[in-house]
DNA sequence: CTTGACTCTGGACTATACTCCAGGGTGTAG
DNA sequence: CTACACCCTGGAGTATAGTCCAGAGTCAAG
């Protein structure tokens, strides 16, 4: 198979493949005597797993690592599972963070609501009246 | 005031505040014969507002609007108003795609954790079951 | 053999918000 | 006047995950 056809069947671009297997993600494929990529179906494999971790959230960097967890005959779940909690403990930060965002979000356009009652309203976001929470400066 | 003061006083980098000039946040500053930058009150007050609307989640560019809405005499509250409800529906689409990411991870831990009870037990996550959910491929 | 579609490499470019650097000049306290 | 801390500019570097390009070569069908 060339690299177009492994690209088309896995939605990939044919230039991410090429820039994964720079990267590392992929060993690097036999060639043609002319200098053509040759893939089989145990790479279209790889590229699949990529891509369904990466829709767990791993960055290419570690996915690195999954790959040469997947590539003993072995498979241990633990170190996976580890990986899975630690992306899942980071996934529940961003959150806290942005739900803490969204909070303030709403309360400024809460006081921005409350001046638009008013006539001649000029914002209050706008305004440096310091309405900040104190923060404990470094 | 020079500009390590300022820095000091906002808690930023000389450097950032630098930055922020070079990117058309500040006004370049006025200098002095010999070539440093001179601030008043009013540019530390400029900075604050920067670090606040910063926390709200607003990147330098859409920054650099606001501040060209705080530049006004009459500061109508409308416009940033917009922008406010913008950034919280940004905001709401990540909390939703992160929601559903910490779906997927305790999906995939879960099926973990079934494996490692079993004897033997080869990870789920790294066999190639394609066990993921259809997607609309493009 | 020719043509057209495909592929090769290496490098530049994208966006974001800065940091860090060299090589040089300035400001001010003593 | 001399230190010494501070400042100047312009440019490079950081991380991420690719995309896009030129200029050249290859593959398969007809």
């Amino acid at each position: 198979m060339q690299i177009g056809i492994v690209a088309k069947k896995i939605g990939l671009s044919v230039d991410a493949i090429r820039f994964y297997e720079r990267k590392g993600l992929l060993p690097r494929a036999p060639r043609t005597e002319g200098g053509f990529r040759r893939y089989a179906e145990n790479d279209v494999e790889t590229l699949a797993f990529v891509r369904r971790v990466q829709g767990l959230g791993f960055k290419l960097s570690e996915i690195r690592g999954l790959l040469r967890l997947r590539g003993n005959r072995l498979q241990p779940c633990a170190p996976v599972q580890r990986r899975l909690q630690e992306k899942l403990a980071d996934v529940q930060r961003k959150l806290n963070d942005l739900h803490k965002l969204e909070h303030e979000l709403r309360l400024a356009l809460r006081s921005c609501n409350k001046e638009l009652r008013k006539r001649d309203a000029h914002c209050p976001i706008l305004r440096e009246t310091n309405n900040s929470k104190p923060e404990n400066a470094k």
